[in-house]
DNA sequence: GCTCATTGTTTGTCCTGGACAAAGTGTTGA
DNA sequence: TCAACACTTTGTCCAGGACAAACAATGAGC
């Protein structure tokens, strides 16, 4: 079986290398072979091992209990949540996410056109798009479907919802509104359901996509003269250093230009920062909206 | 002025932690402050200054004869080459160039649409979008164009191309083609461009987007019976990695299932692989396709 | 019983300084 | 002009130590 060295490990599980090396030294695992110049070659077991790992320690599992912990106890953890935590889910989206989990994409497509197309663009995406998503997250977290499952469904959500959103056309009505993750934060989803949302209200709005540094962020705010900078988190990042970054771009961004920051990763943290819009829910964002044309 | 601790400025630039340490030790640059804990920060005009110097290499300069020069004098190594290199290009592509520069996003868009309705898809792909990207990344390396800009520009093609696709309706023909970039490839209009070249000859092609890990792309091609796993690679990837990961991925799949790899990385490398079907130029692909629909 | 402050433990990230192979450059000889 | 060789540069890895922030446990007061 192959064996990859640190950093192919670190770019397959997201784990950073001194992460790694500091749990072989403190937990006894992993427990890498070493190649002939001493470094560590990690074998496929262990790689997978990680990845089992680090679903549990974004399910909140400390690393101290569970790192050392054998491969079956650990996939025993993952059972008990599954049954409490489940989701009594919609029918319709049980039904989705099976079709995710066998790969049928071409049905997965025309039933998710079959939706949008019944519902309209913003019900399709608040009632449907929404906890879709937070579902194959948490299937996800729970091993029932794989990465690349995981990227499928993006694809597709993602085909369906910039064909819509193009087709509206573009708009001349204010605000405008440049929309981007920040720097580590991939997932453009939530973007997207943003856009979704604010396209059919006659807003202008602009995609960076993902992981537009913090500088180049405010200098396009300027230079478009936009009234408005959204950003989105999704679950898989980290609180704190959301936050951190609000409050970086919230400074050096002009204070006539807004901040509207939403996403998972900020659901449920209490902590508020001066002058940013904070957007809980996708119906917040019409309710931001408003106050904004009110105002301005 | 604000200074990031380091793990921002990998982030930021795209250096390593660990380079951007051997680098203050070898040639005292950057020299960042220490903050009461005695952690590196890095003030913003050194970060601009390691952008910089990350443009320089990715054109082929050496870290030894650069990192310990002015920032002048690195700015005026950019010229020299931007009048050389510079490609005599098509009226048309330095217009559209233009329009991005200006962030005139609703006209770009309007005029990407018309040259997309004027050619056609196929001839949209090969003879603007293809050329206008090289030139946008060229335009990236002198500097003449910011990150913002470049990921205006990448959405909007993208969300050309999505909704053309898409509106081509699935197909029932073999062969099925599972698209996607390794892990560290975060470009993903290369893959468009594939998707639009094939789709319109009645491919059936699945695209997993960006960064899927090795393990998942295998797993995938064996449950979804796909005949072909596509990958492609922006000039920025290393080309000894890509060379690397496709010989890893060829080992993991299974005979009956072909590997086809292209993009900007692999253009110019002499070096061939078994079994793998490179693809140097858009041209190539339909080559490719006729080859396997002969013998499959 | 519950809330809030305080103390102790866990954990990720950063530090220094050393090592080495792979890639790149220059030189020599055919 | 090309190939073989030695020399230099450069990114990545290693060990082992340190520390603050996040988290868990404890106790005091109501």
């Amino acid at each position: 079986m192959s064996a990859l060295p640190i950093a192919a490990v670190e770019r397959d599980t997201g784990i950073p290398k001194d992460t790694l090396r500091v749990w072989e030294r403190r937990y006894a695992f992993p427990q890498p072979v070493r190649d002939d110049k001493g470094e560590r070659l990690y074998p496929a077991e262990q790689v997978e091992k990680l990845r089992l790992l680090r679903r549990l320690l974004d399910q909140g599992h400390r690393p101290g209990n569970i790192v050392s912990a054998s491969t079956d106890a650990l996939a025993a953890l993952l059972e008990p949540t599954s049954e409490r935590g489940r989701t009594p889910s919609d029918p319709g989206i049980a039904a989705l996410i099976e079709l995710v989990r066998l790969h049928r994409s071409a049905e997965l497509r025309a039933t998710l056109q079959q939706h949008l197309v019944k519902l309209g663009l913003q019900r399709f995406v608040a009632e449907l798009v929404a906890p879709l998503s937070r579902a194959i997250g948490e299937a996800w977290l729970q091993g029932e479907i794989g990465v690349a499952e995981e990227h499928l469904f993006t694809e597709q959500v993602q085909n369906l919802l910039r064909s819509s959103i193009n087709s509206l056309g573009p708009s001349g009505r204010p605000p405008r509104v440049l929309m981007t993750t920040l720097p580590g934060e991939e997932h453009i989803l939530g973007l997207l359901m943003v856009e979704a949302t604010l396209a059919p209200e006659g807003v202008q709005c602009i995609s960076l996509g993902a992981q537009t540094p913090l500088a180049d962020i405010t200098q396009a705010a300027r230079d478009g003269r936009f009234d408005i900078v959204a950003v989105s988190f999704s679950a898989a990042f980290p609180a704190r250093r959301a936050f951190l970054a609000i409050e970086q771009l919230r400074d050096a961004l002009p204070e006539s230009i807004a901040l509207w920051a939403g996403g998972a990763a900020l659901q449920g943290k209490r902590k508020r920062i001066d002058k940013v819009q904070q957007i809980a829910q996708l119906d917040d964002l019409l309710n931001a909206l408003a106050a904004w044309r009110k105002t301005n």
